[in-house]
DNA sequence: TCATTAAATTGTT
DNA sequence: AACAATTTAATGA
């Protein structure tokens, strides 16, 4: 069929909107952007694939184009713990790349997502000739151990309205997900999944936080209305509408 | 374009 | 976990 054909074809290439949602390809020069994107790689996941597992030797430094993805540890052995939820824009797997080691998270995704992939080979030769990509990697390196020290407080918070907004003030972060705007799609089930509640429990939660002005909850996502607020809550000061 | 129907998501118990 | 209410997406005239 030629509408299979279309749909293979828009799945295997980058318009040009989201070629302009890759934060990393503005710090390089014209040669090195062109050889980028010739190598850069599209696919489509559905539902609960895996784009990472752990233990796989890496093969590509991946991208978020559109959708929803979690990482987290291998749920056999221990309880499954999800480390942080990946929103669009986003960029992970580079600490495993640059040692060409295997992984040691898994990497799934929570809905229809297109992702994007670098060939190891092509990241390996950024890094050794491109000063801005360098910049941008370890720009990255350090937002991204932020944000683990982040998720390992958030997993200690028993306070399930707190945590929630600090699992959305993550999701929101500027730099490590600079595709997510002022509005972030995601269901509530999806983002029940990610922080480990119940789909009612995150559904009240929301509904405080919105109460609060901190956001606004839409059908199928929401729109952030006061990130401080989130970022902060269960803080010193700030607490939680509930009380 | 509009009306109808199915599917997805939400709000509640 | 189950239910009804609401919103979106899909379909066909």
């Amino acid at each position: 069929m030629n509408s299979y054909t279309r749909l293979r074809q828009s799945a295997r290439e980058l318009n040009q909107d989201e070629i302009a949602l890759i934060p990393w390809l503005a710090g390089l020069s014209p040669p090195e952007h062109e050889r980028a994107i010739a190598a850069l790689v599209v696919s489509e996941v559905a539902p609960g694939d895996c784009i990472c597992r752990i233990g796989r030797q890496v093969t590509y430094w991946f991208g978020l184009i559109d959708g929803l993805l979690k990482m987290s540890n291998d749920g056999s052995s221990a309880p499954a713990l999800t480390f942080t939820g990946v929103a669009p824009g986003g960029w992970f797997g580079e600490g495993t790349a640059i040692k060409r080691e295997s992984y040691r998270y898994n990497v799934l995704a929570l809905r229809k997502s297109r992702v994007t992939g670098l060939p190891l080979e092509t990241f390996h030769w950024l890094l050794d000739n491109s000063i801005g990509f360098n910049r941008f990697i370890m720009n990255q390196l350090n937002e991204r151990l932020g944000q683990f020290i982040a998720a390992r407080e958030i997993d200690r918070i028993s306070d399930p309205d707190v945590k929630v907004a600090r699992s959305l003030a993550n999701l929101f972060h500027p730099v490590l997900f600079p595709g997510v705007g002022s509005v972030l799609r995601i269901t509530q089930q999806e983002l029940a999944y990610l922080v480990g509640l119940s789909r009612q429990r995150v559904n009240e939660a929301l509904s405080q936080w919105e109460l609060a002005g901190a956001i606004r909850v839409e059908y199928g996502g929401l729109r952030v209305l006061d990130l401080e607020l989130l970022r902060c809550a269960g803080q010193d000061r700030v607490e939680p509408p509930r009380g």
